[in-house]
DNA sequence: GTGAATGACTGAAACGTTTAAGCTATCTTG
DNA sequence: CAAGATAGCTTAAACGTTTCAGTCATTCAC
């Protein structure tokens, strides 16, 4: 009467149709190698006739690898994160991996969510892209029998068993500190991530702060701890801060930030004070992200190796997938780089510097 | 003689732990309505003791539902497209369901490798954004049963059975056109998409040309082709667009952008040709990205309704995969919104504008 | 000409779920 | 009190794979 209701092939169909086994098919799928050359172009004619894709949930089921990793990124829509996710899945993707992204939007209580959704998923490794998995998390199901490999960037989870692929921030932050005191500013003052909350553990807080303030310490700066604001590593956190830096009795006349959105952000509200940049005030931030070159100064900043650093990721995960004795979790450093633009340079007469005031606007 | 070799607790070590059948664990996992208190709270109990997580993967064979959808774009790193993409994440995460994100490098051949790839993981649905997945690969798999309802946004599909979300690009350029010309500016260019290859089939990039043109002419304007030039839709590619314009016997003094990347890259070399914004060349974009407020010349633009879209593509996308009969396919249009910045006002007296040149640097 | 080895293939169990159908004891109803 | 309904549970078959242990010819070594 109807068309026959036409299921989705299967091995099996695919077995009939070419007049063997399904076990054959599989081999044949599979590439093993002692399937004769004529059987082999039988069944491949059958799968090609049929259309038949094979069913990775079910070969998942069974093999028990989803041929998926998971991340979990507090925000997406930083563009530091997005392109290291992007190296990551255009890397994955070449190993013929998927990845499922969960961002969890700066909340722990999503980062939990994620957390267990990913594992109930089966994947075989998880990324976590900030700081909103709390530790006892990991504890509590790295523990469990069988986890996949945890590989952390952006915090520095004390645990033996999760990979961590670190900025040396420390070394970068006194590379920035130096770089602002050698051009000439005096009252450095540095914007960080939140004190407390998601963002208050990342490795780069901790360690930015620190450099920040041995370099100062080792140039015979004292360090006035309310020159060391936190932020919120967004933009509006970057201008918030930068707002209660210039109601300070004794403003900064340089400030480093812990990242290039919220250095953005410390820009802008800088300039609407009426502020010369790089005359009045100097900044540095940190990431290199695409927008840092184009700003209407552009910024000096830090430079991480995003697309190195996702590659890496993605290879050391599929290493660890592949035989977890023989490839340990590691505790990898990259470092950044000193990107000097005009943000920062009170000291080369750089054409455009002393009319940049000019420049505000709104 | 050494620790018992635990494996991954199941139903089946519930339902032991529990002392009922598994047809019961899973009945309380699932919250059937039938199972007196006391035997759920002994079956919770013991779930808990286990620390019991359902395999998803199982339960997608059984149920031919993975719970998770399939997203493939040209370029994560675009930020018109990464806000939709949270968006669209998010409110996924929100129903219980996860994204996996391919990235498809503005090649077809990732775009079909991806595709595929969507499709063997059993996928609930795909999204598509931009258009590197050619409409013979549609064709050929939606024929095929089962399949997975698609939703496509920035390419306008000639099929009935794929839902559209797109961008109403014709008025909005429209809109921006009458913009420039009521600024005074006469003798407009665009930058638009690229004429062949991956992106030469978006929606956006004909729709955006035939708004242009047809206002121009309505404004009694005649329309020289070759004032319509070919970007990428990356910053690159609207510098060299830029630099072509600019090469011209009659170089424009105002132009439209298809997207806000190639108009930042456009604004770029202008001003590294010494040309003032907007005094001698006006200049509006299209998507309102972070970064074109940010400019050093903040960028006229129209702002297109990222978060908006993206919660419309989860909450159709879940419709339909719960019921195709009672939701089909759609094709839905969302209005743009022309934010008026700097780089397009000549006419009212803005306090930087005849000074922006002095910007220029590098 | 026997036994072993090889080549080509198949049967069936398993992976962890869901779910339809069945079963038993108890409860209702007339 | 018989017949049916219901509550509370279980059995077992699927879902689409992979894979291990066979099977059955054929070939080979001696």
């Amino acid at each position: 009467m109807d068309a026959p209701k036409a299921r989705k092939p299967t091995v099996k169909s695919v077995a009939i149709e070419a007049g063997v086994s399904i076990a054959t098919v599989s081999a044949v799928v599979n590439g093993a190698t002692w399937v004769p050359e004529g059987t082999r172009l039988r069944v491949e004619a059958a799968v090609q006739r049929l259309g038949y894709r094979p069913n990775r949930l079910a070969r998942g089921l069974k093999t028990n690898q989803s041929y998926t990793v998971g991340v979990i990124v507090s925000d997406i829509t930083n563009p530091f994160f997005t392109e290291i996710v992007r190296s990551l899945g255009l890397t994955l993707n070449r190993l013929d991996r998927n990845l499922v992204l969960c961002d969890s939007d700066h909340q722990f209580e999503l980062g939990r969510k994620n957390f267990m959704m990913l594992l109930e998923k089966q994947v075989d490794g998880i990324v976590l892209i900030g700081d909103t998995v709390k530790d006892e998390l990991l504890a509590e199901h790295i523990a469990a029998t069988g986890s996949a490999p945890v590989i952390a960037i952006e915090r520095d989870y004390d645990r033996p068993d999760v990979s961590r692929f670190l900025v040396d921030a420390r070394r970068g932050a006194r590379e920035a500190t130096r770089h602002l005191l050698e051009q000439g500013y005096e009252r450095l003052a540095m914007i960080s991530g939140p004190s407390e909350g998601p963002g208050s553990t990342t490795f780069s807080r901790t360690e930015t702060i620190e450099g920040f303030t041995s370099e100062l310490l080792a140039w015979g700066f004292d360090v006035d701890p309310k020159m060391i604001v936190a932020g919120n590593y967004r933009y509006d956190g970057g201008r918030e801060a930068m707002e209660i830096l210039l109601g300070r009795t004794h403003a900064p006349d340089a400030v480093f930030v812990d990242n290039d959105l919220m250095a953005l952000g410390a820009m802008q509200v800088a300039r609407e004070h009426g502020l010369l940049i790089p005359k009045d005030l100097g900044i540095v931030g940190f990431d290199d992200i695409p927008g840092a070159a184009l700003a209407s100064i552009p910024l000096t900043t830090l430079s991480v190796p995003r697309v190195e650093i996702g590659e890496a990721i993605a290879n050391h995960l599929l290493d660890r997938i592949a035989d977890p004795e023989t490839c340990p979790p590691v505790r990898r450093f990259f470092k950044t780089r000193l990107v000097v633009r005009m943000s920062s340079t009170r000291l080369q007469d750089h054409p455009a510097k002393s009319q940049s005031s000019i420049l505000k606007q709104e």
